[in-house]
DNA sequence: CTATGGTTTGTACTAGCAGTACAACATATG
DNA sequence: CATATGTTGTACTGCTAGTACAAACCATAG
């Protein structure tokens, strides 16, 4: 309905978006953190981050496109420490712990643009590119992981490893989240790292005493 | 800046709408979960649900009025259901079953429903009654099954326990949402209790083997 | 200096939709 | 029947996203 295929650029107007101007965006943030993407007028947007809305629409497909160049910035920022943690010589189980800490350590540092995420969700996920980019950069590593680990024999075979990936993918997302909602950290990297620790004693050896262990 | 103190009623102009119209706007709630409510104009809330425009707004505060609605009436049912099972005379590792798979149920049975929320987190979180219900159908019986558990004995005591908490929470919501996404089950309740077993694996006894417990 | 082509920006305009006003009508209740 | 409360159609207002466009601006090359 609403885009096609761009002229020259990606699927959006984005990705050649000269340097100054990415920058100056990045002022839009915090308004679309607090307001949502509705709440937010274009000539908001233009007057915090000093781009004439004129400009804006030079560059960019409108309201959705300045979320989109945010979110998908955000999102290959995760997917990229992400991936590097997942991608290192070590059993499944240690480089789960690495990417939690690495995703929970981007989105500690990024407070406006994980709010602005949660809250226009949907409208992220209805722009076909960011759907794929939130599957990559959250979702699949973590599904990839529990394969491994399986296989490396650090991690425990579950009988139904979708769910469980998914479950897993929850918890550090909604506490990165919860985070973030609190507003800045003032000290990101320790906040980032209480909360790692917090969610991988969770999922890697769970909440119950050590007594029956039996599930149903 | 929206709202002050509603003159009669609630916050919202809602809670003595009428059986028959209250059935009639869930008929809203696929079409807002697919398209947002933004993407859903009153016009058409009007058509599918068969209620004229000028009676909507009688009796709900527009469009957030009706999203306020369907989503209230969601939280209290899953908070009604939680509360059942969180208030059983059993140790706090079983209600927190039971409670895991009553919050799974209610969400697998509403899709639409569960996908509006998410896909308007946003708003919904900016409305002051509903952030409070989402915080009490979701977290807080979770917080409080923790701090149970400690003192029966039944569950582990962590290192932080809101963040911990805030893992679970986002462990099962994620869950049924994903779920919810899916599209409608065909066997809800099977469906559920898949969900919910696969759950509370994960957030029981974790995923780590039996080898060294040591989290860093 | 001048021509060419992209970029930047102000200004004015269009169109669509939320929300409102209001009058006519319906239904119930005493 | 009279009054109160709910119901609905119609017409209107106001706001804002997005567009159109022309005038500047800036670079590079000739």
């Amino acid at each position: 309905m609403t885009e096609q295929v761009g002229p020259g650029a990606g699927v959006n107007g984005l990705r050649k978006l000269p340097a100054k101007l990415a920058s100056q965006l990045y002022g839009a943030a915090e308004l679309i953190a607090e307001r949502g993407l509705d709440g937010t007028k274009i000539d908001d947007i233009a007057e915090v981050t000093g781009i004439p809305k004129a400009t804006i629409y030079y560059h960019l497909d409108g309201k959705n496109g300045v979320l989109a160049f945010l979110l998908g910035d955000l999102l290959d920022l995760i997917a990229g420490e992400v991936g590097v943690a997942v991608s290192a010589d070590e059993d499944a189980r240690t480089r789960l712990e690495a990417a939690v800490a690495a995703q929970l350590g981007v989105m500690v540092e990024h407070p406006f643009l994980c709010r602005a995420l949660v809250g226009d969700l949907g409208r992220a996920t209805r722009l076909p590119d960011l759907a794929v980019a939130l599957r990559t950069a959250f979702y699949e590593p973590i599904e990839q992981l529990l394969v491994d680990g399986v296989a490396d024999g650090s991690l425990r075979q579950v009988a139904d490893p979708s769910v469980v990936a998914m479950g897993v993918f929850g918890a550090i997302t909604v506490a990165g989240l919860s985070a973030a909602v609190e507003g800045p950290s003032e000290d990101p990297s320790a906040d980032a790292a209480r909360l790692a620790a917090a969610i991988c004693e969770l999922i890697l050896i769970g909440l119950a005493t050590d007594e029956l262990e039996s599930t149903s």
